[in-house]
Formats: structure tokens, C-alpha cells, sequence
DNA sequence: CGGCATCCCGCTCGATACTG
DNA sequence: CAGTATCGAGCGGGATGCCG
């Protein structure tokens, strides 16, 4: 069943709940799609335009892993033009909380970060 | 040693803050190193059979990493045979917390993590 | 507008083997 | 004991193009 799945396989669950969470934001995107509805309620294209630099290939992928795992809603609009609109959950949302601790955490320190790379390449040589 | 390059490039720093820690800590073992030598110090091998599976490489190419960011301090003792213990540095220290913030919110959450992903597979049908 | 399919490159990571 | 060297498969993710 390799060959052509059809599309993307779920994997369930991991032996280990961070790695869970971890798969799901450790990646390139996640946190900062997260971080854009955390505000409220975006449009695909809003989302595009408010991450910046995201491609829609890695957009749509992203916010369907996101939905898979509870963490955004999708909501289709059938209109012409088709609307999207995407929003976080309760799941969602209480996630924010331990994630702001780890971005607050990011911008408290990473000028310690730097200057220990900074440090470790002189040590070098 | 390669003409090609100098061993491993260091990137002294991300666009954005978060980035450098989610580049250091996203990765498969990061965070299972660090809450491994929460407890204390401990030396190359121990760590080995604290985590289990992971290989010597990934081992070894990690706690570099973590060593370049100032997360863990590396001691090599000059004896026969040699002796390395790995340390938490105070940076290293202070993202424990954080992270456990994190941990307990996956610990929390993967049920309904894995249930949305039930829910979704469904409907899919 | 909001995607999915395809192609493809680079990097990560695992396995194995060798060293001080 | 504590690593590094080398090779290779796999996958993440960018670019592009097509579809409802």
C-alpha cells in the first residue's frame, strides 16, 4: 500500500505524549500559524499574508495537521468565491498558554544563546 | 577532514528568537536529553541507557548542539579510560521549566489530542 | 479563493566501522 | 569509554502547475 496512499496517513498516536506535541509544533511553521489566530478567527489567505514568507503548499499542510489535531477549526463558507475561515479550539487556545511561556522563555534568552555559540566558535579555534 | 567543509557550520542566529529554540529542541531528542540530566550529571553512556534508543551519533551530534547553545556543560576528565560528565548549564536549568510546562500540557492534552485525530480519520470515512 | 498533485533537492538521521 | 568518519535511505519542504 505504499505506491499511492490515499493521501496522507494519520499516525494515531506516539509511545510518548510530548513527542506528540512535539511532531505537531516542532516543525517550521505550526507555532507561528498558531500564533496568527491566536488574536482571533483568519482567512487562508489573511493567514498567508500575516505569517509572510509561507508558501501555500506548506500553509495547507500545516493547518490540516493542525485540524487533525484539534488544534484549529475549519470552516467552510460555499459562496463563490469559496471562503475559508480557520480559528483555534478550547484545545487550541489552552495550548497558547504554554507556548507563550516557551516564546517568552525564547526572548528572554536568546542573547545568551547567541552569545554561547559566539563563545563556543571562539573556544574552537 | 574534508576540503569541503570545516566540520558543522554554526548559525549564530535565527530571524526570530523562537526559532533558535525550536530549532534546537523540536528535534527528536533534545528535550529527552535535557530531562534526562535534570535530575543531575551524568556521564556519555549513562545517558545512553537513561534514554534508551538513541544511537552514539545522535547522542553524541546532540549534546553538541546542546552544548554549542549553552543549554549543557561537557567535562572531560584526562584519565584511563577517558570520563565526560554532561551538566545542565544555568540556561539549560531555566528552560526546564518552561519545558515541563510543556510536558504537563502534553501529559494533559494527548488524549484529546489523539481523539481529535480519531474523530477527524472518521470523518474522512 | 483555497487548495491538491507532482517534481526534486538538501538535509537529517540511522547503521556501521574505526580511533584515542 | 567516548567519541568521529563515512555512506546511504528517507523525508521535509520549496517551486510549479492544475482544479473546483
Amino acid at each position: 500500500m505504499t505506491a499511492i496512499t490515499a493521501s496522507e496517513e494519520i499516525v494515531l498516536e506516539q509511545p510518548c505524549p510530548i513527542r506528540d506535541v512535539l511532531d505537531r509544533i516542532g516543525d517550521q511553521w505550526s507555532l507561528l500559524i498558531l500564533e496568527a489566530l491566536a488574536p482571533g478567527t483568519l482567512r487562508f489567505n489573511a493567514l498567508m499574508r500575516e505569517i509572510g514568507d509561507i508558501s501555500k503548499q506548506m500553509l495547507s499542510r500545516t493547518l490540516k495537521q493542525l485540524e487533525q489535531d484539534g488544534f484549529v477549526t475549519r470552516t467552510l463558507y460555499p459562496e463563490v468565491p469559496p471562503r475559508v475561515e480557520y480559528t483555534l479550539t478550547p484545545l487550541g487556545r489552552s495550548f497558547l498558554e504554554p507556548m507563550q511561556q516557551l516564546v517568552a522563555w525564547a526572548d528572554a534568552h536568546h542573547r545568551t544563546i547567541v552569545a554561547a555559540r559566539l563563545q563556543y566558535q571562539a573556544s574552537q579555534t
